[in-house]
DNA sequence: CGGAAATACTCAGTGCCCTGACTAATCCGG
DNA sequence: CCGGATTAGTCAGGGCACTGAGTATTTCCG
C-alpha cells in the first residue's frame, strides 16, 4: 500500500486542468478550431509573415506539431504558405480574409469562455493563478533551454 | 490588429504547463512509462481489482483513452486483465509483480521530479498553486457532469 | 570558391485525448 | 420471463505532442 495522492502531483493537476479547458472550449468556443489553432491565428494577426518555426516558438509547439497545425489551418483556407524568396528554407505564413474573420469571431467567444473558466476564483486569485503557473512553466522550460547565460566562452 | 495576449489565457498556460511537465518527466522519471500510465499503476496499487471504467474515472480519462493506456500497460506485462465472473461486461485489473516493482521505483523518482518542478515556488505558494488549479479544474469538470443535485425528482 | 556546419522543414513512429457509432452483457419493469 | 434501457468495452476517426532520422537550402570559414 505505497500509493500516492495524485492530488499533490502538479503534472496530474496540469493534465486535468487542460482537459477541463479542452471540454469547455469545445462547447463554448468552437468544435472546428482548437485552442492551439487559435493561438497560431492570433500570433499571425499580431505578426503577419512569420515563418513556421517562429510561430511554433511563439505558441510553444515543436517543429513537427506546428507543421501539422499549420497544414490543417491551410486546408481550411485560413492561412497561406509561401516560400520566402530571400531564404528558400522558410515558409512565410499569412492569414487569409477568412482567417482574419475567424480569429475575430473566436476572440469574442474565447473571452467569454475564460470568464466562465476562471469564475471560481476572485480577481486577486486569478492574478495569482496566472503568476504561479507562468513561473512554474517558465522555469521548467528554462531547464531544457540552457538559455545561454552571460556569454558562451569558447 | 486585434491580437490578444495569450499569457492571459488559462488554456494556453495550462497547455504550456503540461508540456513542460511532460518534458521534465521524460528526463527525470522515465522514457518508458508516462505520467498517465503511472497514474493508472498508482490507482491499482491503492485499489487492486478495479474495472477499467472506474480506473478511468479515478485518473480522469474517458473510456477510449483508458482502454489504450491499459492495453499498453498490459503489453509491457505490468498488469493483468481478467473478465469479472460476476459481470461479464467488466474487466478486472490487477498489477503484476513487475507492475508493483515499477510503481515503487517511479514513486521515488516522481517525488524528486515534483520538487524540481515546484522549486520556483515557496511552500505557501505551492499550496496555493494546488488549491487554485484544483478549484478551477473541479468547477470546469462540474459544468459537464450535472453532479446530480439534492435528489432527482422523477 | 568549396565543403562543413547550421537551419527550416518533412516524415515515420509512439502516445495521449476526445467523440460517435457499435457490440455484448446485465438489469429492470411489466 | 422477456424485451427495452442501461452499462462496459471496442473501434474508427480527428487532433495534439514529442523524438529521431532524413532532405534541401543557406551560411560560414579556410
Amino acid at each position: 500500500m505505497a500509493a500516492v495522492d495524485l492530488g499533490t502531483h502538479p503534472g496530474h493537476l496540469a493534465r486535468r486542468l487542460q482537459q477541463a479547458h479542452y471540454l469547455l472550449w469545445n462547447t463554448m468556443v468552437s468544435e472546428e478550431i482548437t485552442s492551439p489553432q487559435f493561438a497560431v491565428l492570433n500570433t499571425l494577426v499580431a505578426e503577419p509573415g512569420l515563418d513556421q518555426r517562429t510561430v511554433g516558438e511563439r505558441v510553444g509547439l515543436d517543429r513537427s506539431t506546428i507543421a501539422e497545425v499549420i497544414s490543417r489551418l491551410g486546408r481550411r483556407g485560413l492561412l497561406d504558405k509561401v516560400r520566402d524568396p530571400q531564404d528558400g528554407r522558410r515558409f512565410l505564413l499569412r492569414l487569409t480574409d477568412e482567417g482574419l474573420r475567424t480569429h475575430k469571431k473566436l476572440t469574442v467567444r474565447t473571452a467569454r469562455m475564460n470568464q466562465v473558466f476562471l469564475a471560481p476564483l476572485s480577481a486577486e486569485e486569478q492574478a495569482l493563478f496566472f503568476d504561479l503557473i507562468r513561473r512554474v512553466a517558465d522555469a521548467a522550460e528554462g531547464l531544457r533551454n540552457p538559455a545561454e547565460p552571460f556569454a558562451a566562452q569558447p
